[in-house]
DNA sequence: TTCGGTGCAAAAGATTTGCATATGT
DNA sequence: ACATATGCAAATCTTTTGCACCGAA
């Protein structure tokens, strides 16, 4: 069975923390982990309502939630103002592309090494950053 | 007369772009330079308030847009949900204490030259970026 | 049987917009 | 005079919450 890993994985977690194992709570998944990353809420929901139209708003933003705590997710913020979710399978960042909407994602040892550097320098413990560039992808930098 | 180069420049702009030259503009980008760095809508607002009673939300927000657009503010976007708008006087990123909210400025050339190398790798022009370390502050690491 | 879960609708918080009025040019 | 700006209230958009009912353990 596919996402069986995920799905027992869920499972655990659930039991662990005494709470419930439901159906929606599998199909958000599922329809997570299918999703292309970076999935709002929105998006969410209406993909997940195409296979359980029984699912409600409120619980798709509930279960986002609880897979954040999990730590099957992870929350983003960029600059259009809603949150999005992904799974982060090794951390990255992002260049966002301001015309297309691209996402890509990056990853530098040097900048890791030299932000820790900067937050010891500050008496800082830093617990997770975010950093974006936002620009034109390649595609939108070549006006027609 | 204090802040006399800002409104003239402020003057300047909204005379080069066929716009009004307001009483609330003025009182607004007076409050804005008072602040301290970092305020939201909100915040503006209630301090504008003080000097000038007569000024309304709505015109907070829209002019808080203008200063942007006239390259006077920039708005910055922390996980807390709400904008937040800062004078830049020299580009520098963010360290964010998740325990008391303070926010220190760093700044680093390693980074964003590291930064611009990766961008070109994947034909991404960076017209902006944002870069926070989330974390806790030496005076909230030390719990007591 | 007992709690936690769900879903609706309503609330909440931030920001935007419609519109009649006021004001700068 | 004319066009833009203002300010109120209402609308929007995203996310959260109250509450009665449902369902997993």
């Amino acid at each position: 069975m596919k996402y069986e890993t995920e799905l027992t994985a869920l499972a655990d977690y659930l039991d662990g923390m005494g709470l419930k194992h439901t159906k929606q709570r599998d199909a958000i998944l599922i329809t997570f982990l299918e999703s292309e990353e970076h999935v709002s809420a929105e998006q969410l929901y209406q993909e997940v309502r195409k296979e359980s139209p029984n699912v409600g708003y409120t619980t798709v933003y509930r279960t986002l939630k609880l897979l954040v705590d999990a730590g099957f997710a992870q929350e983003r913020r960029f600059d259009d103002g809603l949150t999005r979710y992904e799974i982060e399978h090794a951390h990255h960042d992002h260049l966002v592309c301001l015309k297309c909407g691209k996402i890509i994602e990056f990853k530098s040892e040097l900048i890791e090494d030299t932000q820790e550097k900067i937050a010891v320098e500050y008496g800082f413990k830093v617990l997770r950053h975010r950093h974006e560039l936002y620009g034109h992808c390649s595609n939108c930098d070549n006006p027609s």
